[in-house]
DNA sequence: CGATTCTTTGAAAACAGTCAATCTGTGTGG
DNA sequence: CCACACAGATTGACTGTTTTCAAAGAATCG
């Protein structure tokens, strides 16, 4: 499993046989069956996670109840609450896994020391923090200025892995739109 | 000016005086006038702006020609657009100022240096960059889960600041809603 | 004061949400 | 292997919300 992670970060960024080794050494393995949840409302989040293999979203409930998903993830991305993670504080979202999956965990002060040493590996996370906040923010672009065809073509688009593997009631949450008005956009995409 | 900024700093993170003159030697100061641009589509942003004074905003233009408030900026702020910084590609968005303002601003190198001598600046602007990915995450999540009149209620508590000198077809381009409907909104509310 | 910018209002049309019912495909247990 | 349960997707009817367009009323600035 940690080969997965291994080859990512190769690929990704500079980093001797050594370094990594000392990343294997604190690497945590960890399973994860269909529904299983990673971190629930309330707990505090303590590790990073990278997905070795499976799928994973982050939803949060709102006060009527419903459930509204933040993001999904997949092989090769990694998975947190950073609100909670970095402030200590109690978490308000949760995740689960939507597939059986994979994961290679950190704790927060393992990681941390990690990044301490290795500065590659530091440069690498920022670089990857810094593009977690262009893509959120693009996201929220669309959210103001897309009619909800126009965010559910930009999902396909953007994201065809996940389209292909996560239920379509899902997709509308993570649109903010009900499935009804999913199913419906739809229809009407298909009759034209 | 640059009194404003030292202030700040000095109340967000432990910095000496060599340092902050090793700040103060490379900023440089700037005033906007109202109406005036910072950064316009098409623009490469290679500085960081704190706000000294004022209040600005970053819009991107749509296809169909309307603006889209991404967000407002006031004193103590910072603005630029980090992923055109971040990639060196021409940015997608305007900056504009809606007051007329002082900032004191770095370019991208100078402000690498810095980071890279002065390990607490380093470290304050990490955080201060993984704030703003919750808060961008956070509002996120009201612009999926919320009704138009929560996120206008949600910005009142949030900004009032803000929403006591932004014009209100701002902040409804802000929240994805058109001045009409914000101006209903307000009008409910007051008949309550 | 006149011009511009900002805000509000009205009416119609487009859009999205809700509730209830139905349809489809999948997988599990008998 | 079949029947049944279950999760997911769709459809219809209705309701409620939001947009659009047009107009007019405030407020602000030079």
């Amino acid at each position: 499993m940690f080969e997965v992670f291994e080859k990512y970060l190769r690929s990704k960024t500079e980093i001797t046989d050594e370094e990594l080794e000392m990343i294997r050494a604190v690497s945590i393995q960890r399973k994860l069956r269909k529904r299983q949840y990673l971190l629930q409302e309330g707990d505090v989040s303590r590790h990073d996670c990278f997905i070795a293999k499976g799928c994973l979203r982050t939803y949060r409930v709102s006060e009527d109840g419903n459930e509204h998903i933040l993001r999904f993830a997949v092989e090769n991305w990694w998975m947190s609450d950073k609100e909670s993670y970095n402030s200590g504080k109690p978490t308000k979202i949760n995740i689960d896994a939507l597939e059986d999956s994979e994961l290679i965990i950190f704790t927060k002060e393992n990681f941390t020391e990690l990044q301490a040493a290795i500065p590659n590996l530091r440069l690498f996370m920022e670089q990857l923090h810094a593009r977690a906040f262009d893509v959120i923010q693009n996201r929220l672009y669309t959210h103001i200025s897309y009619t909800a065809e126009e965010k559910y073509n930009n999902f396909i688009k953007s994201y065809p892995d996940i389209f292909n593997r996560v239920p379509l009631h899902m997709i509308a949450s993570y649109l903010g739109v009900s499935r009804e008005t999913l199913s419906r956009i739809r229809s009407q995409y298909a009759h034209r």
